[in-house]
DNA sequence: ACCTTGGTACGAGAGATGTCAAACTACGAT
DNA sequence: ATCGTAGTTTGACATCTCTCGTACCAAGGT
Protein backbone atom coordinates (compact mmCIF):
# COMPACT_ATOMS: atom_id res chain seq x y z
CA UNK A 1 0.00 0.00 0.00
CA UNK A 2 1.07 3.28 -0.87
CA UNK A 3 1.52 6.07 1.83
CA UNK A 4 -2.05 7.70 0.68
CA UNK A 5 -3.43 4.80 1.72
CA UNK A 6 -2.32 4.88 5.01
CA UNK A 7 -4.66 8.10 5.81
CA UNK A 8 -7.38 6.72 7.66
CA UNK A 9 -10.75 6.17 5.73
CA UNK A 10 -12.10 9.27 7.90
CA UNK A 11 -16.18 9.94 7.95
CA UNK A 12 -17.67 12.62 6.63
CA UNK A 13 -17.54 15.87 9.15
CA UNK A 14 -18.17 19.47 8.40
CA UNK A 15 -15.79 21.34 7.94
CA UNK A 16 -14.46 24.37 10.51
CA UNK A 17 -16.82 27.10 8.59
CA UNK A 18 -19.86 24.92 8.74
CA UNK A 19 -19.81 24.26 12.42
CA UNK A 20 -22.93 26.04 13.68
CA UNK A 21 -22.54 26.97 17.40
CA UNK A 22 -26.44 25.50 18.20
CA UNK A 23 -25.53 22.86 16.48
CA UNK A 24 -22.54 22.08 18.59
CA UNK A 25 -24.68 23.35 21.90
CA UNK A 26 -27.14 20.78 21.18
CA UNK A 27 -24.74 17.99 20.65
CA UNK A 28 -23.40 18.69 23.94
CA UNK A 29 -26.62 19.08 25.91
CA UNK A 30 -26.98 15.28 26.17
CA UNK A 31 -25.70 13.17 29.28
CA UNK A 32 -24.76 10.43 27.44
CA UNK A 33 -22.70 13.04 24.80
CA UNK A 34 -21.72 14.50 26.94
CA UNK A 35 -19.72 11.75 29.09
CA UNK A 36 -18.14 10.82 25.97
CA UNK A 37 -16.98 14.14 25.58
CA UNK A 38 -15.37 14.23 28.38
CA UNK A 39 -14.34 10.64 28.42
CA UNK A 40 -12.64 11.65 25.08
CA UNK A 41 -10.98 14.91 26.63
CA UNK A 42 -9.46 12.82 29.37
CA UNK A 43 -7.86 10.41 27.31
CA UNK A 44 -6.18 13.69 25.30
CA UNK A 45 -5.10 12.56 21.48
CA UNK A 46 -5.58 9.29 21.93
CA UNK A 47 -8.16 7.70 20.18
CA UNK A 48 -11.00 5.75 21.69
CA UNK A 49 -12.96 3.24 19.99
CA UNK A 50 -16.78 3.17 20.16
CA UNK A 51 -17.64 0.87 22.56
CA UNK A 52 -14.63 1.83 25.21
CA UNK A 53 -17.21 4.48 27.04
CA UNK A 54 -19.32 1.91 28.75
CA UNK A 55 -22.34 3.48 28.04
CA UNK A 56 -25.76 3.16 29.57
CA UNK A 57 -27.03 2.34 26.31
CA UNK A 58 -27.45 -0.02 23.49
CA UNK A 59 -24.71 -0.15 20.20
CA UNK A 60 -27.55 1.15 18.50
CA UNK A 61 -28.17 4.16 20.38
CA UNK A 62 -24.40 4.79 20.98
CA UNK A 63 -23.95 4.55 17.12
CA UNK A 64 -26.80 7.72 16.83
CA UNK A 65 -25.08 10.01 19.71
CA UNK A 66 -21.12 9.34 17.77
CA UNK A 67 -22.90 10.55 14.76
CA UNK A 68 -24.48 13.59 16.15
CA UNK A 69 -21.40 14.31 17.55
CA UNK A 70 -19.80 14.01 14.29
CA UNK A 71 -22.24 16.09 12.36
CA UNK A 72 -22.04 19.00 14.77
CA UNK A 73 -18.53 19.23 14.53
CA UNK A 74 -17.44 17.67 17.77
CA UNK A 75 -15.20 14.75 17.20
CA UNK A 76 -13.35 13.01 14.11
CA UNK A 77 -14.24 9.82 13.81
CA UNK A 78 -11.88 7.54 11.29
CA UNK A 79 -12.40 3.34 11.18
CA UNK A 80 -9.38 1.04 11.94
CA UNK A 81 -9.93 -2.52 10.88
CA UNK A 82 -13.16 -3.38 12.80
CA UNK A 83 -13.20 -0.43 15.46
CA UNK A 84 -14.05 2.89 14.89
CA UNK A 85 -12.16 5.57 16.26
CA UNK A 86 -12.56 8.93 17.94
CA UNK A 87 -11.37 11.83 18.45
CA UNK A 88 -12.23 15.51 20.08
CA UNK A 89 -11.85 18.49 17.29
CA UNK A 90 -10.13 20.28 20.06
CA UNK A 91 -7.93 22.39 17.43
CA UNK A 92 -11.29 23.72 15.32
CA UNK A 93 -13.26 24.40 18.10
CA UNK A 94 -10.67 26.07 19.81
CA UNK A 95 -9.95 28.37 16.51
CA UNK A 96 -13.83 28.52 16.03
CA UNK A 97 -14.94 29.37 19.59
CA UNK A 98 -11.89 29.86 22.08
CA UNK A 99 -12.89 28.83 25.38
CA UNK A 100 -16.02 27.50 24.73
CA UNK A 101 -14.78 23.00 24.73
CA UNK A 102 -12.52 24.24 28.02
CA UNK A 103 -15.50 25.48 29.68
CA UNK A 104 -17.91 22.89 29.31
CA UNK A 105 -15.35 20.24 30.00
CA UNK A 106 -14.62 21.95 33.54
CA UNK A 107 -18.09 22.26 34.49
CA UNK A 108 -18.61 18.88 33.36
CA UNK A 109 -16.35 17.78 35.55
CA UNK A 110 -18.39 19.78 38.65
CA UNK A 111 -21.83 18.98 37.27
CA UNK B 1 -46.23 50.27 50.13
CA UNK B 2 -43.39 48.81 52.92
CA UNK B 3 -40.08 48.22 51.90
CA UNK B 4 -40.75 44.72 51.60
CA UNK B 5 -43.40 45.21 48.72
CA UNK B 6 -40.63 46.74 46.61
CA UNK B 7 -39.12 43.39 46.03
CA UNK B 8 -39.94 42.25 43.08
CA UNK B 9 -42.26 39.42 42.34
CA UNK B 10 -39.45 36.96 41.24
CA UNK B 11 -40.97 33.59 39.16
CA UNK B 12 -40.30 30.21 40.60
CA UNK B 13 -36.45 29.52 39.06
CA UNK B 14 -33.70 26.77 40.15
CA UNK B 15 -31.50 27.47 43.38
CA UNK B 16 -27.82 27.50 42.21
CA UNK B 17 -27.30 23.92 43.12
CA UNK B 18 -30.40 22.84 41.15
CA UNK B 19 -28.65 24.42 37.89
CA UNK B 20 -27.57 21.34 36.09
CA UNK B 21 -24.99 21.80 33.07
CA UNK B 22 -27.16 19.65 30.10
CA UNK B 23 -29.89 21.70 31.03
CA UNK B 24 -28.25 24.45 30.40
CA UNK B 25 -26.69 23.91 27.18
CA UNK B 26 -29.69 22.72 25.98
CA UNK B 27 -31.41 26.05 26.83
CA UNK B 28 -28.83 27.59 24.95
CA UNK B 29 -28.99 25.26 21.62
CA UNK B 30 -32.04 27.18 20.48
CA UNK B 31 -31.49 30.03 17.80
CA UNK B 32 -34.25 32.48 19.92
CA UNK B 33 -33.18 31.67 22.93
CA UNK B 34 -29.18 32.30 22.05
CA UNK B 35 -30.66 35.58 20.70
CA UNK B 36 -32.18 36.49 24.30
CA UNK B 37 -29.21 35.80 25.87
CA UNK B 38 -27.06 37.37 23.54
CA UNK B 39 -29.20 40.60 23.59
CA UNK B 40 -29.58 40.58 27.25
CA UNK B 41 -25.76 40.36 27.69
CA UNK B 42 -25.37 43.46 25.48
CA UNK B 43 -27.60 45.20 27.77
CA UNK B 44 -25.54 44.89 30.63
CA UNK B 45 -27.46 44.77 34.19
CA UNK B 46 -30.60 46.99 32.41
CA UNK B 47 -33.64 44.89 32.54
CA UNK B 48 -35.25 44.01 29.06
CA UNK B 49 -39.16 43.18 29.24
CA UNK B 50 -39.83 40.35 27.38
CA UNK B 51 -41.45 41.80 23.82
CA UNK B 52 -38.48 44.27 23.59
CA UNK B 53 -36.55 41.62 21.49
CA UNK B 54 -38.15 41.87 18.16
CA UNK B 55 -37.93 37.99 18.01
CA UNK B 56 -39.67 36.60 14.57
CA UNK B 57 -42.28 34.37 16.94
CA UNK B 58 -45.49 34.91 17.89
CA UNK B 59 -45.97 36.11 22.07
CA UNK B 60 -47.03 32.71 22.85
CA UNK B 61 -43.60 31.36 21.23
CA UNK B 62 -41.77 33.82 23.24
CA UNK B 63 -43.27 32.51 26.68
CA UNK B 64 -42.17 29.47 25.96
CA UNK B 65 -38.94 30.40 25.08
CA UNK B 66 -38.16 32.43 28.58
CA UNK B 67 -39.85 30.21 30.43
CA UNK B 68 -36.93 27.45 29.08
CA UNK B 69 -34.09 30.10 29.94
CA UNK B 70 -35.42 30.32 33.49
CA UNK B 71 -36.14 26.84 34.38
CA UNK B 72 -33.00 25.80 32.92
CA UNK B 73 -31.44 28.81 35.55
CA UNK B 74 -30.04 31.19 32.84
CA UNK B 75 -32.20 34.12 33.67
CA UNK B 76 -34.21 35.69 36.03
CA UNK B 77 -37.78 36.97 35.85
CA UNK B 78 -39.90 39.37 38.06
CA UNK B 79 -42.98 41.45 36.80
CA UNK B 80 -43.27 44.78 37.07
CA UNK B 81 -46.41 46.49 36.39
CA UNK B 82 -47.88 44.91 33.30
CA UNK B 83 -44.24 43.68 32.07
CA UNK B 84 -41.95 40.66 32.85
CA UNK B 85 -38.40 41.68 33.31
CA UNK B 86 -35.64 39.97 32.10
CA UNK B 87 -31.64 39.55 33.31
CA UNK B 88 -29.38 37.29 32.90
CA UNK B 89 -28.10 34.91 35.99
CA UNK B 90 -24.12 35.90 35.32
CA UNK B 91 -23.18 35.62 38.79
CA UNK B 92 -24.85 32.08 39.10
CA UNK B 93 -23.79 31.03 36.38
CA UNK B 94 -19.81 32.03 36.72
CA UNK B 95 -19.66 30.38 39.95
CA UNK B 96 -21.46 27.18 38.90
CA UNK B 97 -19.67 27.11 35.34
CA UNK B 98 -16.89 29.46 35.12
CA UNK B 99 -15.96 30.77 31.98
CA UNK B 100 -18.82 29.14 30.58
CA UNK B 101 -21.33 32.03 29.51
CA UNK B 102 -18.59 34.45 28.67
CA UNK B 103 -17.32 31.62 25.91
CA UNK B 104 -20.86 30.69 24.70
CA UNK B 105 -21.27 35.22 24.67
CA UNK B 106 -18.00 35.37 22.14
CA UNK B 107 -18.83 32.22 20.49
CA UNK B 108 -22.02 34.08 19.65
CA UNK B 109 -20.90 36.97 18.47
CA UNK B 110 -18.90 35.14 15.91
CA UNK B 111 -21.10 32.85 14.33
C1' DA C 1 -65.96 52.08 33.34
C1' DC C 2 -63.47 51.20 29.30
C1' DC C 3 -59.55 50.12 26.45
C1' DT C 4 -54.81 49.14 25.49
C1' DT C 5 -50.74 46.72 26.49
C1' DG C 6 -48.00 42.82 27.96
C1' DG C 7 -48.23 38.43 28.95
C1' DT C 8 -50.32 33.48 30.12
C1' DA C 9 -53.05 29.06 29.34
C1' DC C 10 -54.67 25.75 26.48
C1' DG C 11 -54.93 22.88 22.95
C1' DA C 12 -53.05 21.16 18.81
C1' DG C 13 -49.98 19.89 15.06
C1' DA C 14 -45.56 18.92 12.69
C1' DG C 15 -41.29 17.44 13.40
C1' DA C 16 -37.16 16.13 16.07
C1' DT C 17 -35.07 13.08 19.60
C1' DG C 18 -33.64 9.09 22.46
C1' DT C 19 -34.33 4.61 22.88
C1' DC C 20 -34.65 -0.27 21.71
C1' DA C 21 -34.70 -4.99 19.18
C1' DA C 22 -33.55 -7.50 15.38
C1' DA C 23 -31.32 -8.28 11.25
C1' DC C 24 -27.39 -7.16 8.84
C1' DT C 25 -22.32 -5.97 7.18
C1' DA C 26 -17.34 -5.84 7.45
C1' DC C 27 -13.11 -7.02 9.14
C1' DG C 28 -9.86 -10.04 11.53
C1' DA C 29 -8.47 -14.23 13.81
C1' DT C 30 -8.41 -19.10 14.17
C1' DA D 1 -14.40 -21.60 5.88
C1' DT D 2 -16.04 -20.40 10.18
C1' DC D 3 -16.61 -17.59 13.94
C1' DG D 4 -16.46 -13.62 16.80
C1' DT D 5 -16.13 -8.69 17.29
C1' DA D 6 -17.47 -3.98 16.17
C1' DG D 7 -20.58 -1.34 14.34
C1' DT D 8 -24.71 -0.05 11.05
C1' DT D 9 -29.40 -0.09 9.36
C1' DT D 10 -34.07 -0.31 9.71
C1' DG D 11 -38.28 0.20 11.78
C1' DA D 12 -40.79 1.21 15.58
C1' DC D 13 -42.27 3.72 19.67
C1' DA D 14 -42.78 7.24 23.33
C1' DT D 15 -41.59 11.54 24.45
C1' DC D 16 -40.12 16.15 23.81
C1' DT D 17 -39.83 20.51 21.25
C1' DC D 18 -41.14 24.45 18.56
C1' DT D 19 -44.62 26.59 16.71
C1' DC D 20 -49.15 28.60 16.23
C1' DG D 21 -54.10 30.55 17.05
C1' DT D 22 -57.42 31.57 20.18
C1' DA D 23 -59.06 32.79 24.31
C1' DC D 24 -57.98 34.67 28.44
C1' DC D 25 -56.07 37.65 32.51
C1' DA D 26 -54.07 41.63 34.89
C1' DA D 27 -52.24 46.09 35.43
C1' DG D 28 -52.41 51.00 34.00
C1' DG D 29 -53.98 54.95 31.52
C1' DT D 30 -57.78 57.72 29.77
Amino acid sequence: MTATDEAPAALPEPAPDEIRLAAVLHALADPVRLRIVTTLAAARGTEQNCLAFDLPVTKATQTHHFRVLREAGVIRQHRRGTSKMNQLRTDDLDALFPGLLDAVLRAAARD
